[in-house]
DNA sequence: AGAATATATGTGAGTATGCGCATATATTCT
DNA sequence: AGAATATATGCGCATACTCACATATATTCT
């Protein structure tokens, strides 16, 4: 039950649910989460945290960056099914669009 | 997405699942509930209110009780997707099994 | 009508959450 | 080694959440 509350816990924020949108789309460093919901770093860097200890991430290192996916392995079965039924419902929404707009742009 | 946040929201408290849990059984009037979860009547009330808010409820009085059941033709299809979700996985847990038990003999 | 039962809600207290700012740590580049 | 870049985290503040207690409202029963 535990597992459950916080996977829905951390899902249930507009800044994180715009990041695993995002890396629904492709994996991303922190700093491309930043450009691409135009938030500050430390926001950024927290909420990915977050999400990684609900079950939603996963995090490698690759030279200066840490690049966070999905984890469609994770140990959280929730997190995985919410995950799974995020990347089939479309959610809509400008501010959804604009973060995938400002992510293609991002360096 | 606002709905979505709302489902998950109304969603990451272990009172409002166990209460849904309840629900998915059978529906149950606020003192069903309260017997159920072995909780304050307030408590109760308001939790119903919030699950019923975010589209997981819906209520209809019967004399002097109001009856509150799981909402499938919710306006939110977050909500629908969720309840199916917990419905379908079989979430563990004593508090709910207790709170299973507890249903079957509430007066 | 008045008592009893069922439900909703105003209020206040304790706690948790979200964020910015500053700072610490890790890696790369020159 | 020192500067630049990338990420994590300590801290404080403002806001939101959760609950208990008391009270208001609605319905039934006698």
């Amino acid at each position: 039950m535990q597992d459950l509350i916080k996977a829905t816990k951390a899902l249930s924020n507009e800044t994180r649910l715009r990041i695993l949108k995002v890396l629904l789309e492709r994996e991303c460093c922190v700093c491309e989460v930043m450009q691409a919901l135009d938030i500050s770093q430390s926001r950024a860097s927290r909420n990915l945290g977050i999400l990684q200890d609900a079950g939603f991430l996963t995090a490698r290192r690759d030279g200066a960056w840490i690049v966070y996916s999905v984890d469609w392995q994770t140990a959280n079965r929730y997190a995985a099914s919410l995950a799974k039924l995020l990347k089939d419902s479309p959610v809509s929404g400008k501010v959804l669009a604009q973060d995938k707009e400002r992510l293609k742009r991002a360096v």
